[in-house]
RNA sequence: GCGCGAUUAGCUCAGUGGUAGAGCACAUCGUUCACACCGAUGGGGUCGCUGGUUCGAACCCAGCAUCGCGCACCA
């Protein structure tokens, strides 16, 4: 510590330790070592992403957990990569395309486009990894992997073909949800249903065989009644029972068409009758499959209106197709009634339009090992924090839907199928070929190609993201078939921190993978992380733009002032409302570790090694041994803290030993050893056990201050040059071992108090800057002779004298502390009404403690009924209090 | 509709049966002092509401309210 800058200046020093830690293959992890395995692969980001607050706490818990393992001597893994990102990263480079060059993706075609995307994850994907970085991630980045890596892929290959194999993948025409802007099938957990204000239509179909009467139909999508192919009742409907089997009259095209049965029709909603079009809702398509019905598509997969029989309408976008259809049936007469409702519908997750419900030909999951993986949590052979998530897994689990796994976009995984071509061409494309056509041959289901490949078209659509970051925690450490000496090492991982939002899109996926193609359970701890919101409670979102840049925080705050005040914040199980001041503080947590070494370093001028031991017990005086011993409790009770995992908790714990115990108190009160005129010995001592406590206190800190931590051990010396703090594991032993710290401890927190006690008595008389102030102790104990002079430093007074026999003037104020009565004699300042109503005031309220208290134990009940202990605390307590009172009322007498 | 959380000081949060806590913010005072990214002192809470259990409830139970989330859904 030469230069000495009054304030911490984290930035160089950050980037400095990162660069060091690299150097020095800090984060690399051995499969060959001895040590027992601690790993946890990263939820790899969108390659193409940018950091957010959410990836911020994420990894700052992940690093915090890496960083503890190796301090614990364990062998870590920390297994970074990035994800493709399907729809999101396409989505991108086609916006990118038309604002540049004004054209689709189909304009380049496939290969181009592919080209064009890579380009672009060339350009665009290191962000994330450079940003994690910053924030000090101890990442095996030798290890990183990209969700397209070829080894990668072959995996994604593989694990279809082997579920294709087991018959538990199928290809078939179904209701889907549609994306009509991305123009993909979704799975069931890219929707998210969103209530809506809608308006609800009521309208008329004319019965055919009775002219002039009616049915009346209510529905919120008057723009598919071209696609009506029946009207639905329930069969208790009493209402409806003679219109069964009977027709009515569809307005637009013009055509007749049956009233059918079925329960599924809600008698109370609406009018009771249900307009029935199969190719545009999941309810109306099983109707339709149930009644034999015809399934007419009047939609585009972008969502515009395909009729060609009803000109006016068709080609126009649905929602205007919707207000003209109504418009239509109003000047027909049909319309009955337009009411406000409100309604939810769902929404693509990543366009967030609307989605369409539509049948096409799709590639389906039967999930694998569905049994296997409930259990596995139920059991607790996963453990999920907090273990409230288990439910929810549990009921996502129990009404499981086949995984739509098919998406119609370029990027990401091709389905490892291909189609003969003649076939192809008879069939007139691949939308009518069958699971039949796999038995004839004409279908080739394989991670290679076909050997006649120019006889083959390969299917066009790719995976699902998540179908392949379903694999993420063993395809990251081996490819197809290998046992690789890290899979044998990390695999199962140890824990996985991600966010509760993807638990079925990904948590309880690899749950399933991992029981299938390893046989083993991916993690054995899930730890989900809170959410952030803004401090009005919303959400975080680019588009509220409530979202800070963590890059601007930490050029702010540095990257350790944002991973500490985060972690402070952070609530097990709740949301995080997340506020700048925290972050600050963080900041300013640092500065003041920065500053009490610096103090250290000032006062001593020299530097102190890493030998410093911690001197004989005979030497120590109480704020020594009582420093110490925190810092063991702390050690202690940081490891319950860890196996708990109560990372704000464990902040807490840090910053109050830092900044209340050893700033506030310890390093206040040793102050005057450190002074130009105190013994040789006294600051040798004092110094020993600062560095002795520091030194330890920064191994503790370090996982949550990496980059700090790591500077000031090595500006004082405490590891040699080229070590590294991080490299180092916890001692197991304390620095108090075998040393009795129960008197010394009770006599440092007796002074501590007490100097509150006479700083208080200072403020209320006005005098709390002068220095001069003397004090007089009667009824002090005999070891207050020694630390007397500690007590006048800690109280800001110029003497502390000690006189049992001292008889203070009248109206002198006084004050009853943990080392017997004090009295501040000062004249000219004595108020002998004002002290006589401070002092009454005290008594007043111990009064009413006394009273309290004898309440409870006059209470027959209590005296019986609670446990010994409680009631001989009260009595205890009572007696302190009367003991008390009594001092007091002394007092008063005394001041006449 | 079903389920799950949350509700404690102005703010962010601890506190799971035995005297209501911390940090920030606020007020007053203070820089020859390691740190003003600081120090000292102080004010501030019928622990969302109503019942119940208990000698004793912020804590356990029931109901309600408000906010948030998840699942399902009637067009």
């Amino acid at each position: 510590m030469s230069e000495l800058a009054k304030a911490y200046e984290p930035q160089e020093v950050e980037a400095h330790w990162y660069a060091a830690w690299l150097e020095g293959k800090c984060f690399e992890a051995d499969p060959s070592s001895d040590k027992p395995a601690y790993s946890i692969v990263i939820p790899p980001p969108n390659v193409t992403g940018i950091l957010h607050l959410g990836h911020v706490l994420n990894n700052t818990l992940q690093d915090i957990l890496a960083r503890r393992a190796r301090q614990e001597g364990k062998e870590v893994l920390w297994l970074p990569g990035t994800d493709h990102a399907g729809i999101a990263t396409q989505t991108k480079v086609e916006r990118k395309l038309r604002d540049e060059e004004g054209k689709g993706r189909r304009d380049l075609g496939r290969e181009a486009f592919l080209e064009k995307v890579w380009d672009f994850k060339e350009h665009h994907g290191g962000i994330i990894i450079k940003q994690l970085k910053r924030l000090g991630c101890s990442c095996d980045w030798s290890r990183e992997r990209f969700t397209m890596d070829e080894g990668y892929t072959e995996w994604v290959s593989h694990v279809f073909v082997e579920l294709f194999k087991e018959g538990l993948i199928y290809r078939g025409k179904r209701m889907v949800n549609w994306c009509p802007v991305s123009l993909t099938a979704l799975s069931d957990e890219e929707v998210i249903m969103k209530p809506q204000r809608s308006k609800l239509y009521t309208m008329r179909y004319e019965l055919v065989d009775a002219p002039g009467e009616y049915v009346h139909i209510s529905t919120t999508r008057p723009e598919t009644l071209m696609g009506d192919v029946a009207v639905a009742v329930n069969p208790k409907d009493p209402r409806y029972a003679k219109h069964i089997g009977r027709k009515v009259r569809r307005p637009f095209p013009a055509a007749e068409i049956p009233i059918v049965a079925d329960e599924h029709v809600d008698i109370e909603f609406g009018t009771g009758a249900l307009k029935i079009t199969p190719a545009h809702d999941k309810a109306d398509f099983e109707i339709g499959m149930k009644n034999d019905l015809e399934i007419i598509d009047v939609l585009h997969p972008d969502g515009t209106i395909h009729c060609p029989d009803c000109p006016d309408l068709d080609g126009l976008d649905r929602f205007h197709a919707r207000k003209l259809a109504a418009k239509k049936l109003e000047e027909m007469g049909l319309l009955v009634e337009v009411e406000e409702y409100e309604n939810n519908v769902g929404f693509s997750e990543r366009a967030d339009v609307p989605v369409e419900p539509r049948i096409s030909m799709q590639w389906f999951l039967k999930y694998p090992c569905v049994d296997e993986a409930a259990k596995a949590v139920a059991d607790g052979d996963i453990t999920f924090r907090p273990a409230r998530w288990a439910k929810t897994y549990a009921h996502w689990l129990e009404n499981i839907q086949d995984w739509c796994i098919s998406r119609q976009l370029w990027w990401g995984h091709q389905i490892p199928v291909w189609y003969r071509k003649d076939k192809l061409e008879a069939l007139k494309g691949a939308e009518s070929l069958d699971m039949s056509d796999f038995e004839k041959g004409d279908i080739h289901v394989g991670v290679e190609p076909p050997a006649d490949e120019d006889a083959w078209v390969r299917d066009e659509d790719v995976m699902d993201t998540w179908f392949s970051s379903w694999l993420w925690p063993f395809a990251t450490m081996a490819d197809v078939g290998e046992r690789t000496d890290a899979l044998e090492k990390f695999y199962p991982t140890t824990d996985l921190v991600t966010g509760p939002d993807i638990l079925f899109f990904w948590v309880a996926r690899m749950i399933m993978a991992g029981f299938r193609f390893e046989e083993k359970r991916p993690f054995e701890n899930v730890y989900f992380t809170a959410l952030i919101r803004d401090m009005k409670g919303r959400k975080m979102s680019k588009s509220l733009g409530n979202s800070p840049d963590p890059i601007d925080l930490m050029d702010k705050y540095g990257a350790d002032g944002l991973r500490f005040g985060l972690m402070r914040i952070a609530p097990v199980g709740t949301d995080i409302r997340f506020d700048e001041a925290q972050i600050e503080e963080g900041r300013n947590f640092a500065n003041k570790l920065y500053n009490a070494c610096r103090f250290r370093q000032m006062a001593s001028g020299d530097v102190p090694g890493e030998k410093a031991q911690v001197p004989k017990e005979e030497a120590l005086r109480p704020y020594h041994v009582d420093i110490m011993a925190k810092l063991d409790r702390l050690a202690a009770d940081l490891q319950g803290l860890y196996a708990d995992y109560r990372f704000g908790e464990i902040s807490q714990r840090l910053y109050e030993f830092l900044w209340s115990e050893f700033c506030d108190k310890f390093l206040e009160a040793v102050k005057g050893d450190l002074r130009d005129d105190a013994s040789a010995e006294a600051r040798e001592v004092t110094l020993a056990v600062f560095d002795a406590t520091m030194s330890r206190f920064l191994l503790l800190l370090h996982p949550y201050m990496p980059h700090v931590t790591e500077e000031l051990s090595a500006r004082m010396g405490f590891v040699g040059k080229g070590e590294f703090v991080m490299a180092r594991e916890l001692p197991e032993a304390g620095l108090l071992d075998g040393v009795d710290a129960g008197a010394a401890s009770t006599q440092a927190a007796a002074i501590y108090a007490s100097a509150g006690k006479l700083r208080n008595l200072k403020a209320e008389y006005n005098v709390a800057n002068r220095r001069d102030v003397r004090f007089v102790v009667k009824g002090a104990p005999d070891w207050l002779a020694d630390e007397k002079g500690v007590l006048a430093l800690l109280a800001g007074a110029g003497e502390i004298e000690i006189d049992p026999a001292y008889e203070a003037p009248k109206g002198t104020p006084a004050a009853l502390t943990d080392v017997g009565e004090v009295a501040m004699p000062l004249e000219g300042l004595i108020d002998v009404e004002a002290e006589r109503q401070r002092l009454g005031k005290e008594i007043e309220k111990i009064r009413g403690e006394v009273k309290k208290s004898e309440g409870k134990l006059g209470n027959a009940s209590f005296v019986e009924r609670a446990p010994a202990a409680v009631v001989d605390q009260e009595k205890q307590r009572l007696e302190e209090w009367r003991e008390k009172l009594g001092q007091l009322e002394e007092m008063v007498d005394a001041l006449g």
